[in-house]
DNA sequence: CAGTATTTTACGGAAATCCATAATCCGTTT
DNA sequence: AAACGGATTATGGATTTCCGTAAAATACTG
C-alpha cells in the first residue's frame, strides 16, 4: 500500500471526501494542496528530502484565482510531475468525461488511474488505489473505459487547436492568417487555413464552422 | 435553525462534505438524494405527511445516467420546488459562476442563497445556513456577488435560445427559418432571424456568429 | 538532372451571412 | 377613414466563407 500521498484538489468539499478514503485504507501520511503550483513544489521538496511521494491524486480543473499561477490545471500538473518523478503513481480524479482528454492523459502523462467523480466514486477511488498499489495495473472508471479503446485518430495538431481557439474568440479567417503570418506559425496561407478547416469539419462531421467550434468545445479540445 | 433539510447532490465526495457541515451546525434530520427526481418526490411526500422540509441544499449540474429522468438539473429542481412549496428555503451550492445563471436563479426561482463551490466553501455554506435561518436574508458568495448587480438586461427569450441552439447544432440560418415556419414559432422570417442575431451579437459583444455561439456556450445559456 | 508525384498556395466563382434601407403590416389616434 | 408610429418583413448589395480548380513549390525517383 502507498506510504505517502499528496492530493491536489481545490474544492474543500471534495478534498474532505478524499481524505476520508485515505484514512479508510489506512494511509495516514498525506498532504493536501489547493493549488497546482503548491502541489508541484511539495512534490519537488519531498524528492530533495529523499522522502518522495508515491501517489498523487489530482483533480483536473482548478478554479482561477486572483493570484498568478504557473500551473493552471491538473493536466499540466500531472504532465510536469510525471517528468519530474517518473516512478510516482498518478490518479486523476475528475468529472471530466471527454474521451479525448482522458485518452491523452493516459497517452501523454501516463497516468495510472482515472476515477470519474460520480455517484459512487468514493468507493471507486478506494478500488483504484488498491489495484494500483498491489498489482501496478492501470485503473479507469467503467463509465469512461471506452475512451481508451478509441482508435487514436487524433491527428489534430497544435495548429488545428490554435485555429479553433481563434475562431471561438471571434477572429475571422483573414485575421487568423494575419496572426499566423506575424507569429512563427507556418502554413499561414489562406488556402492552408481553409484546407485545415475543411479537414476538421470532415473529421468531426460538422456542417459548418459554428457547428465545428461547438463540437470542439463540447469535446473539451478548446 | 433549520429542523429538516434535504440535500440534492450527485457527487458522493461532495455530499459527504455537506453532511459534515450539517452535523457541525447540529442539524441531524437530513436526507440526501443523488437524483433531482428523487429529491422532488421526497419533498412532496414530506409535505403530504405534514412534515415538510424547511431547507433544500441543491447542486445545479447532475450527471446524466442511463435512466430516464423528469428533472434533469438543479435549475429545474429549485424552480419546481419553489412552486410546490413557496416557503421552503433554498440554497444553491455549485461551481457555476456564470452571472447569467446565478441571477436567473435569484430572479426566477427566488433562491435564498448561492454558495460557490470553492476553496473555502464549506465554511461559507455554514455561514449561509446561519444567515438564512436567523435573519431570513439572502446570501451569495462574495466572488459572484456582482452577478446580482448586473442590470437585468436579460431580455433574451426562448426564441433567442432556440436560435442559438440550432446554430450550435450546425443548422444554417435558412434552415432555421424553415424550421420555425413549420413549427409554431412566430417571428419566422429571415429578417426577424437576422435582427435577433444582430441584437444578440450586440448584446454579447460578439464579433460574429461563431463567437456568439461560443460565448453562449461558455455562459451556460445553451 | 529531368520527370513525376505530392504538397502548398493562389485564384475565382458560388453560397452564406451581414447590414442598411425600403416596403408593408397593424394598431392607435384624431 | 386618413394619418401616424412602431414593429415586422422584404430587398439588395457588401463582406465573408466555402469549395473546386489551377498554378507554384517542394519532394521523390530513376
Amino acid at each position: 500500500m502507498f506510504k505517502k500521498v499528496i492530493i491536489a484538489e481545490d474544492l474543500d468539499a471534495i478534498s474532505l471526501g478524499i481524505e476520508q478514503v485515505l484514512k479508510d485504507v489506512n494511509i495516514v501520511d498525506f498532504q493536501h494542496s489547493k493549488y497546482c503550483d503548491d502541489a508541484f513544489l511539495k512534490i519537488r521538496a519531498a524528492i530533495h528530502k529523499n522522502e518522495p511521494y508515491d501517489l498523487l491524486i489530482s483533480d483536473l480543473s482548478f478554479k482561477t484565482d486572483h493570484r498568478e499561477v504557473k500551473i493552471a490545471n491538473g493536466d499540466e500538473l500531472v504532465q510536469k510531475v510525471r517528468e519530474l518523478q517518473p516512478d510516482i503513481k498518478i490518479i486523476a480524479y475528475s468529472v471530466e468525461d471527454k474521451s479525448y482528454r482522458i485518452k491523452s492523459l493516459f497517452d501523454n502523462a501516463e497516468i495510472d488511474g482515472f476515477v470519474l467523480k460520480g455517484l459512487t466514486s468514493i468507493e471507486e477511488l478506494k478500488k483504484a488505489i488498491h489495484i494500483i498499489s498491489t498489482s501496478g495495473e492501470k485503473y479507469i472508471s467503467p463509465e469512461v473505459a471506452s475512451a481508451l479503446q478509441e482508435k487514436n485518430n487524433y491527428e489534430i495538431d497544435d495548429i488545428d487547436i490554435k485555429i479553433l481557439k481563434h475562431l471561438s474568440d471571434g477572429t475571422s479567417q483573414d485575421e487568423i492568417v494575419e496572426i499566423f503570418k506575424t507569429s512563427d506559425v507556418k502554413a499561414n496561407s489562406k488556402s492552408a487555413l481553409e484546407k485545415r478547416l475543411s479537414r476538421l469539419k470532415d473529421f468531426f462531421k460538422a456542417n459548418n464552422t459554428v457547428h465545428l467550434v461547438s463540437i470542439a468545445k463540447d469535446m473539451g479540445i478548446i
